[in-house]
DNA sequence: GATGAATGAGAATTCATTCAT
DNA sequence: GATGAATGAATTCTCATTCAT
């Protein structure tokens, strides 16, 4: 590791921003496919099509762009679920809930192992706390965006449930996308995320 | 890795399972006091006050002696839950849910770190799987020793509900013990792990 | 040995070959004032100047230096003869058997340590079918180079023939370098070489 | 290696003697139908069934093992021409020659694997010279058993043409053997052999 | 900006040999 | 005499990172 974050270029051309883009590929793709042993910075670059120079224009050393992939990763999922919501903001008849859940079991099926990994790596670097802010935040649009969480006459909830119920979630979802996605794609899956979620936030305790 | 685990020699004499024993230890202290990153070979020899030679003679690389512990680790979380369940078998009113749940919160307020270090490892050397055998097992369990889970009258719990609420209880104790442990002595969170699976699987669809 | 060839960089800049260059002659200098004992990758690093990260940016392992040292050495030598031959072969009353041994016994006094340890290694690699063809090309260059052995009313020398005086030749050299060179500078030793070749080929079985 | 070789235990009882013969046993084992490459101290132990400590008892270090197994298969060697000769001393007629090579051929196929190895410890121990001397050692004996190579009126062989024709034999020997035994057992191959020999002994200049 | 050759600290692992039991 | 656990120097090889071109 590094003294300290030695300042990198910030890509201001377009094609910087395309070399940078290049690179977040070539590292997923080899997460993806290869193995977390073999991402070499070498390697990378190799498979960017790039020299190992010009990665570390960009790129401070090599946790830097798992760090960054994950920060992608995790705005990339913010992003769909508030979309989902958004797109049904009206539609309040529908269980918001599900289509959260949908959305999350949608997002949990696609490059899986390059998720594991660059979340893998956020917690290395001692950062788990992104992830974490990113549960609660989504958690908090789902609440905003339903009558049925947070109806008007109930208190709030409080941080252990927020924190129960979103970690049980991601648990379900991670261990799901751990066992090779047989369950990611059953509809009775689903069905029982949405039914934990539920039953748990109904059923309060006075 | 290596050509495949050549044998190693199992420890006959006393002095030998002695020694197998302080490679442990020295392995989960550095583990858990210091970091993932100087868990080097020489550095546990050191640590256990051997040569890298002996550690060698008992493990044949590495990566053999975090799966061990993964694997101990496994065997003791087990066997608290099966006691717990052991002693508390005649208490038939006494809520067995909470029971294993208590012990579970037990269980993963202990050596932190050194058990996600060496769950990683287990993941990584592919045998993730083990972890999830000894998930489904304390579900088992727990269902055998009480009949709030599996009453007499209701059918026997689906793959997937079984799925769901063991990684969920998994996931919740995970990220619990994941953020310095902050919850996990607070009787609410207890209250509220509890009521997350008991309001799941009381309310079954029909 | 390894996982097998990894690819490793082919030189492509100029100061590439230079440094694969370096490395050759590190390893045969070693080899030829010291000893195959002290052959370690640091060491030859430390001779050619370089870092032992260089030395394996080429070789995938030591082993794949003393092969190449060894082809280069056969490649050398087949050049020698094929040389040799090519340069005498209008003078046909020439004795080219005389030429060729006098050739093969300057190229063996040459270097004897480096050429003992790579051909070993070759060996020891599972290659000595590249030295047994060397020899066989080197026959086949001479014979081809003179009418003495393939007179053309004779019959093709047969596979056993061949092997048996390619194989005595270089048994004897091979012999004769190891003891310290005493005899290869003898005429004598000249002359009862070839008599020793000429003498098996003259008298052929009808 | 060591500074010098401490003295190690003469096995006197039987049972010691034993024990050598086993260690012999087993490295030969070792080295026909494993490799040089896993030839440990610990694994020669382990097959014969003794532990590392025993055999340091009746060997300084590994090396002399293979020097002696090396001294051992040249005695052997060197009794079969003897009693070759001997049995034949009387039969003049018969072609002292053949039978010799016949004899070597025969040597020369059996546990080729280990030979070459410990032929190579022996030369690479620096004691090459053993080898040498029991070559012409051999010459001798076939020499004085047969008046062909040596009649009465003759001048005696020269060294170099003694040299010559043993290296010869011997580079023919170690080839056939080492390329799979494949011509060790042509009937053609032993004409060939003797031809070389005898042409060559033939037609000495005067 | 890009390149890729060079770097070298550091990690894993081996195996001949010793010595307490 | 035998045992086998322990030793640790020695060696191979990796890979993040730098920097001259």
């Amino acid at each position: 590791m590094q003294v300290l974050d030695r300042k990198r270029r910030k890509p201001r051309q377009a094609r910087a921003v395309a070399t940078v883009e290049i690179i977040y590929e070539a590292t997923a793709q080899i997460l993806q496919q290869e193995s977390r042993a073999i991402l070499t910075t070498n390697h990378i670059a190799a498979c960017a099509g790039i020299s190992v120079g010009t990665l570390y224009q960009y790129f401070p050393h090599k946790e830097a762009i798992l760090v960054a992939l994950a920060r992608r990763e995790i705005r990339s999922m913010a992003d769909t679920i508030t979309r989902t919501i958004a797109e049904n903001s009206a539609d309040s008849s529908q269980d918001m809930a599900r289509r959260a859940i949908r959305a999350l079991i949608a997002a949990s099926g696609k490059r899986r192992r390059v998720r594991r990994a660059v979340f893998q790596a956020l917690m290395a670097a001692g950062l788990g706390h992104e992830l974490d802010r990113n549960l609660d935040e989504i958690a908090r649009l789902v609440a905003r965006g339903t009558g049925r969480f947070v109806p008007q006459a109930s208190p709030p909830l409080s941080p252990v449930t927020l924190f129960v119920v979103t970690r049980a979630v991601n648990g379900v979802l991670a261990a799901a996308a751990g066992e090779g996605a047989r369950f990611l794609e059953l509809a009775e899956f689903e069905d029982e995320l949405v039914r934990l979620v539920c039953s748990f936030l109904d059923r309060r305790p006075r």
